[in-house]
DNA sequence: AAATCATTTAACCAAATGGTTGACAAACTC
DNA sequence: GAGTTTGTCAACCATTTGGTTAAATGATTT
């Protein structure tokens, strides 16, 4: 129940943890792309990327589509909510850091 | 230059994709704590807390200090806001992701 | 200064990660 | 149908990870 839920997020961070993955992202959330479009910019073999493509699969943040002989990758962003969601709750946390920091250089002013 | 800011990411998500270092952040955020305090509710060995508090460490996200004989550890929360800004970009993709989902099962009343 | 408490380090282990190359399968093209 | 293109899978490799136990360090107490 709670585990399932940090079981998704463990999957969505880790996804995210790589460069080359973040870059896929991007990649792909501008349009859908095929795997040998995505790979092109990359230094690594195709194989590679397809792992990187399996690791973003199984967060759910990208779903893909048989057209043909192409493998069609479109992102799936709504899979990152959870992970925004974690995150906004210490927003509150870095923002008091924040302000008692600056009141701390610039001095209170009432 | 943008490696280096890669190489942040990196870092953070990997700290978050673990969800015994998540839990260790929300202890900290209520308040500072120290290490054994830290380690009580988990069924893992003080080595092993002290290892996720160097990964937590190295990615910014916590500080230590040492007072006396213990090491007390706090949540360094703005550490966090470049994962959340990595994130953001991609909050327009999924709301209008959502939107299209909820005109389709709900027909577009105009 | 000896004993104890708090924490880190070292050495080890099994499993996972990110990469490779080469074999394979499926779909298109000639 | 033979060959090419697109992509995955299997086997391998070095490194990292998350855990262990045992020894070492540092501070406090007695």
């Amino acid at each position: 129940m709670v585990n399932s839920s940090a079981l998704r997020l463990d999957s969505i961070f880790h996804a995210l943890s790589d460069s080359t993955r973040r870059s896929i992202l991007r990649d792909v959330a501008s349009r859908e792309k095929t795997v040998t479009e995505i790979a092109r910019p990359y230094a690594i073999s195709l194989a590679a990327v397809s792992k990187h493509l399996k690791v973003l699969e199984s967060a759910d943040l990208i779903a893909r589509e048989r057209r043909g002989s192409f493998q069609i990758v479109r992102l799936k962003p709504a899979a990152l909510k959870p992970a925004e969601q974690w995150l906004a709750y210490y927003e509150k946390f870095w923002n008091t850091q924040l302000d008692a920091l600056e009141r701390h250089f610039q001095g209170e002013k009432k």
